[in-house]
DNA sequence: TCAAAAGTGTTTGCACTACACCCATGG
DNA sequence: CCATGGGTGTAGTGCAAACACTTTTGA
């Protein structure tokens, strides 16, 4: 046992730090963006994160991210995308995520370096199941601010900025994050929780209907309070030829 | 040695792979966009790579790239962006790579993932100096291939892609390239060394003159046969203040 | 009949495109 | 005087912004 902390502490300097993956996932739900968390079995602690987790040594940082979302929450074949490495020597310093990295990891004192993806998904086609070391999943709505373990606050401030570049630029996300059928409505609403303006009405819908991937349906809401709106519809294919032409921006 | 050989074998999956930080360092010298790659000291083979190194445990990502640039090109104080880590299984496979690594590492066959930086600098105002491994820094033009070391084609070409998407919605990267006077040849010839197509030049420089971070100078080019050019200079304070307004965008 | 959201057109100005010729300089 | 790149203006077109009322439905 002497033998091998001695071994630990010579390698130190020769190995790397851990390396592990963190996934920011939106949904929208109608009205509010949020974005999955999860809660930690982690005795007389409420403690909420990004889910996340070590690489395993055969595994590219892709196949991680794709596993750790699916071992802790249970969502499958979703689409993510990297946008960032946090390698801060002090992201582990909070004595509650070093009292929790005790209880599943030897030397929780260890430095970690994290890969960080992004995803959008449509909050109703999946089905949330906590598992390993998840007690919980939850859609937390993004304006709340939550107190999140290591930087991961930091990580997800980062990629919400991110989201709100992106809209301005590729439309597809919206379209990610709302259901197959949808209401103008709904696409004005979703637009104006990530931008964080309010649009002009007639305008708006104006250049929806300029864009052809956006289509309408002989479909209408029921049971509505008011005049039933239009369903329309995506069609991811139009918009990946119109796309690579060049003539994607919608705003 | 027998049991120092078993140890890592047992520590392979307990350790995480190495982490290193790669440098894709722009620069334009008047005609052509070129990248800054090294010559490795390597017996019998000219190999070239990207100014890349293993991190420290003490550093941070940044803080890594930082040094690693300055000690392999004698670069200093240049604004570094990270934009993308790269962790393919298979990203170290070429014998010659690892032909290499065996003279400068320990476990040269050891999985190695790397965290990418993006930076864009003037080239006449730095003295490259080769130093460490690096027999020799040079610049290379983009347009003309190389083969390089590990992956670095394409963490190279990523970069290329980013500046091109970059230069259409944050024309600061253009001045990054520039030197601090300029001509409005010179620029209109930057943007289509990046863009890769030619754009006209009285509609180009109607939107310049629309700029309020390009201002004209009283100077002029001097000893050319045929009418001198104005020199123009770019206002980084302006810049940023129209930018933070949004209204940013030069295409 | 009321509340609530759906849906619809016009005007105005700004921005982008296409396009061709004279100017200043050095050799 | 020639070659080279610098520098300029206009007409036409299309996109974006501003802006208010009628319609349909359920309660």
């Amino acid at each position: 046992m002497f033998l091998y902390i001695c071994f630990m502490e010579q390698t130190k300097s020769i190995y790397s730090p851990y390396l592990s993956v963190d996934c920011v996932v939106f949904g929208f739900d109608g009205e509010l963006i949020r974005v999955l968390l999860i809660k930690r079995k982690q005795a007389g602690q409420e403690v909420f994160a990004l889910p996340g987790d070590l690489l395993d040594l055969s595994e590219s940082l892709d196949e991680t991210a794709v596993r750790v979302l699916n071992d802790l929450t249970g969502l499958n074949n979703i689409y993510l995308e990297q946008f960032g490495t946090f390698g801060d020597v002090d992201r582990i310093s909070n004595p509650i995520d070093i009292e929790w990295l005790s209880t599943i990891r030897e030397r929780p004192e260890e430095r970690v370096i994290t890969t960080a993806y992004f995803s959008l998904i449509k909050i109703e086609d999946f089905e949330l199941k906590p598992n390993s070391f998840a007690e919980q999943v939850l859609w937390q709505p993004i304006e709340q601010k939550k107190q999140l373990a290591f930087d991961h606050n930091k990580i997800a401030n980062t990629a919400w900025s991110i989201l709100q570049y992106k809209i301005r630029n590729e439309p597809i996300v919206a379209f990610n994050l709302l259901p197959k059928k949808f209401t103008l409505r709904q696409l004005q609403g979703l637009y104006e929780s990530i931008v964080g303006s309010e649009l002009d009405k007639r305008n708006f819908r104006k250049r929806i209907q300029g864009k052809k991937f956006v289509s309408p349906l002989e479909e209408f809401e029921e049971g509505v309070a008011h005049k039933p709106a239009r369903y329309y519809s995506f069609d991811e294919e139009i918009y990946k030829r119109e796309f690579e032409k060049g003539q994607w921006f919608l705003f």
